[in-house]
Parts: C-alpha cells; structure tokens; sequence
RNA sequence: GGAGGAGUGGCAGAGCUGGUUGAAUGCACCGGUCUUGAAAACCGGCGUACGUUUACGCGUACCGGGGGUUCGAAUCCCUCCUCCUCCGCCA
C-alpha cells in the first residue's frame, strides 16, 4: 500500500507506473479520488479536533467547578458539552468512514514500478536480463518427463497424494524423499553461508499476518484457511518472516536484516487447473527456501543484486541452466517495484520452468506492516522490504530428474552428493 | 478444557476510592557541565500516529484489542486476546 503522501507528491510518476502496468485509462481517476478523499478526511479530522478540544477544556472547568462547589454552574456546562458531544459523534462517524473509503481505494492501487521494469502485457513480453549462453541439454527422444522418472524410479507418488489428500499433494518417497531433504538442507546452509539467519517460523498465521505482507485482501483465494480458527495456511514463508518487523521501528545501523527460512507453502491455485499442471509444474504443497531483506531505501537496490546473485551462485552448483528474466509491467505483482524470475530449463518438458522471484517491495509492504527506522534526523522512515525464493523446490525437482537422466539411472549434481548420501537414483 | 491472578512508555515499576496523569520514580539512551581522558556527580532532553503551523509551537487520539457508562476513564462495566499459577489432558 502506498502512502497517501507519495501519491501526493508524486502523482506523475504513479500514473506512469499505471501506464506501464496496462492499468485502464478510466481507471487513473482513482489517484484523484484518492487525494479529494484524503482532502475530505483531513478537513473532518480538523474540525473534529477543534470540538473536542472544546469539550475537553469544558469537561476540566466542570471539574473545577465541582470543587469549589458551583454545582450550579457546573450543571450547565455539561448541557454544553452534551451538545457538543453529538456534534463529535457525527463528525468522528464521517471522518471513519472517510478513512475506510480512503483504505479501500488505496489497496487498489499497485505499487509503483521501478524505471527499468519493460513495457508490455504478459510473461511473453518479460526481457531476458541473464540468458544462458551454453547450449541446452538435449535429451534422447525416449527420455522422459519427471511424473514418468518419478514413478519409474519410485520417487513420488501422486496418486497416494491423491488418496491421502487430493490432487497437487504429492507424496515422496524412497530417494524422492531424500532428495527432498538433501535439497532443504542444501540451500538453507547455502543461505547461512551468504549470512542470512536461519528462522522455523510458524506455518499458520493470523489475519495481522496475513494483511501486513499483503496477502489479505490481494489474494484471498490463494491461502488456504482455517474457519474455526481463523488462521491461514503460508502460501510462502515471506509471510511469517517479514512479520517478524510488523509494527517496529529499528536503527539505521541495524540494516540489512537477512533472514531465511524453509517452509511448506500451500497455494489454492483456484482457477489454475488444466494447462502446465502435471506432475510438480503446479502443486498445492511444495518446499521453498525464502531469503528476506530488511534494508536501507539507499541500499534496497544493492541487495537486490546480490539476492540475485546469490540465487544464481546456487543454480551454477547444482548444474542446471537457468536465464534470468526481468518482469514487465503486465507481469509484475501487484505489490512488486522491481522482480526478477529465475527459469530453469527442464530439457523434457522442453521449456523453462519458474524457480525462483527476487523482488523489491521498496516501501509498499513496510506501509502496510509499519515497518520503519530512525533517520540521521531521528525522524521515522519506512524501511525496504525484499524477498526471494532460494529455491523452490519442486520444480527445481523437477528439473533435476530430467536434465540428469541416463541410461543407468538420475545422476545427482557433485555439489548435492554430500546431502543425499548417494551419486545416482536407479 | 476447569479455577484464580495479571497485562501501563526501550526496560523495571507507581497510579487503578474517576477530574492540571501522556502518565510518578528508577534504569537505559541522547546532549551538556566537570575531567588530561574515562567513570562518578550534577543540569537538560528523551513515545507513536494524525491534524494544524513558514517556523517555535498548538490540537486530537492512544496505558493488550474492541465496545459501553460518564460532562470527564489508565482508573468503573462488558467482551475478546495474551501471559502467569494450580488442576486436567497430551507429543
């Protein structure tokens, strides 16, 4: 969420983001509203303030009436500050009901993107920013997509998914479960070596959570939910852990504040069904390994490279080919300034397969979370928010067991061997 | 799940027979005096958000969250949440 002062001051530069965000021309006059909105609520809060105050000082001669026993007096004035006191209430309702106006437009509007995000509509249209300049992998014709090495070689089993809980449940098993483990543990000690603290967060949130990462009211239908508790199933441990500063205010000298943890993440995928979804191109349940940032706004852009720097170092060990893919505007999430995917080429399936989204929220989460820090001025400042995946694991799974088939069984990547405790599945 | 107790500023901790209490006091922190320097001592400052103001400042709201009583609530009432103690259950 933007800050209505942003909007405010840098009214141009949103309604270029829009643009580039292929937002509807009628719907530009939203950033107007916003501000007449905002006009509104100010000039209530103003004379609201006034009445009260007026009321407060009334309430203290009352009290001072009291003791020196001008009963009398002091009958009348409470008549006066009765009367005020429904003109507040009236006041105090609108000037509520201007900032819920206020709220609801303001979730509306997008985060604005940054300067170099490419124009254009879908993922078709996304710049290839780091392509992969070896040759890719060719496989024999008879070779096989991962759902047929994972059966062939009794790794995962999806219909037992199916049976325990439904489809995109996939259930691991053998070296497939191995594999699993070996790949958490990997990139979490990868992530511990860049520096980035290790964090078990809960896997269930409550509502504050889920609203501070701007999960809720975004992308309700994508979380899993739980009524009688009203909890949330994380769709990603980025929820959990940017919480972690949800309503604190830190030090300049604290930054940057790395974070990384594994999760579960359960996804809904409502609507997504039918194209690209076999096997573990879309599941409900996968493991991701997520790297957090808490920056400086003047650093925020640094980090960013060196996330992706740090993704791309992990790729290069388990010898998978990856690009690197700067999102346009019609791809961009809605809450994103700046993301880059990282594609891994799954030489079956014969196409790229998204592992990993490094973004800077710049401001547009810390908004929302009140997270902030002190100023040289020891003025408050919102704070940068970034985040990562390093890695995804199924679809890096998925990428694994088909880029290193052979005819004797999978081979394992050097730099994984010490975790799975073996060099080939057959 | 049952019974009882408690939630106050960065921390500790008063206030809780309703009325100069946004909140005593101590610690921590920042600035200053003193000192060769440091410590100690002393003096001063020290919450957040919104509104308003060129500015100094002023106003409003906030004492776990929400609601209520009252002219007036940190203080009374209701409700929810959290923590502690005891009992029960349990990996």
């Amino acid at each position: 969420m933007l800050q209505v002062s942003f909007i405010r001051a840098h009214k141009d530069k949103i309604l270029n983001s829009l643009k580039i965000r292929n937002f509807a021309v009628d719907d530009f006059k939203i950033i107007d509203e916003i501000i007449a909105l905002d006009d509104i609520r100010k000039a209530t809060q103003t004379e609201n303030d006034e009445l009260l105050a007026q009321g407060n000082k009334l309430s203290k001669e009352i009290g001072d009436l009291y003791k020196q026993g001008k009963r009398d007096e002091a009958e009348m004035k409470k008549n006066e500050v009765s009367q005020l006191k429904e003109q507040t209430k009236i006041l105090g309702n609108k000037l509520l009901e201007s900032k819920e106006q206020l709220q609801e437009l303001l979730l509306k509007v997008p985060n604005v993107s940054h300067p170099s995000v490419p124009v254009g509509n879908s993922d078709e249209d996304n710049e290839v920013y780091k392509d992969w300049n070896s040759t890719l992998p060719q496989l024999d014709d008879d070779a096989l997509p991962h759902w047929d090495l994972a059966k062939k070689y009794d790794l995962i089993d999806f219909e037992l998914g199916v049976k325990i809980t439904g489809s995109g449940f996939p259930l691991f098993r053998n070296k497939g479960a191995k594999l699993q483990r070996a790949l958490i543990n990997f990139f979490i000690d990868e992530a511990d070596k860049a520096g980035y603290e290790e964090i078990i967060p809960p896997l269930v949130v409550n509502e504050d959570t889920a609203r501070g990462t701007g999960q809720l009211p975004d992308k309700e239908g994508q979380m899993y939910y739980i009524e009688k508790d009203d909890l949330y199933l994380i769709p990603t441990a980025e929820v959990p852990l940017t919480n972690i500063f949800r309503d604190v205010i830190l030090d300049e000298k604290d930054f940057p504040i790395k974070l990384t943890g594994h999760t579960p993440c359960w996804r809904r995928e409502a609507g997504a069904h039918g194209k690209d979804v076999r096997g573990l191109n879309r599941v409900h349940q996968f493991d991701k390994i997520e790297i957090v940032q808490i920056q400086h706004p003047d650093n925020s852009y640094d980090t960013l490279y060196e996330m992706l720097d740090h993704v791309e170092g992990v790729l290069q060990k388990l010898e998978l080919p990856y690009r690197i893919v700067r999102l346009c505007g019609g791809d961009l999430g809605f809450t994103s300034s700046l993301t880059y995917d990282f594609e891994v080429y799954s030489a079956a399936q014969k196409r790229w397969l998204e592992v990993s989204s490094v973004s800077n929220f710049e401001t547009f989460q810390s908004n929302r979370l009140k997270l902030r820090y002190r100023d040289e001025n020891n003025k408050t400042q919102l704070a940068h928010t970034l985040n990562g995946s390093a890695l995804a694991l199924a679809r890096i799974v998925a990428a694994l067991l088909e880029n290193n088939q052979t005819v004797n069984g999978i081979k394992i990547p050097a730099a994984l061997q010490a975790y799975t405790g073996f060099e080939i599945i057959d």
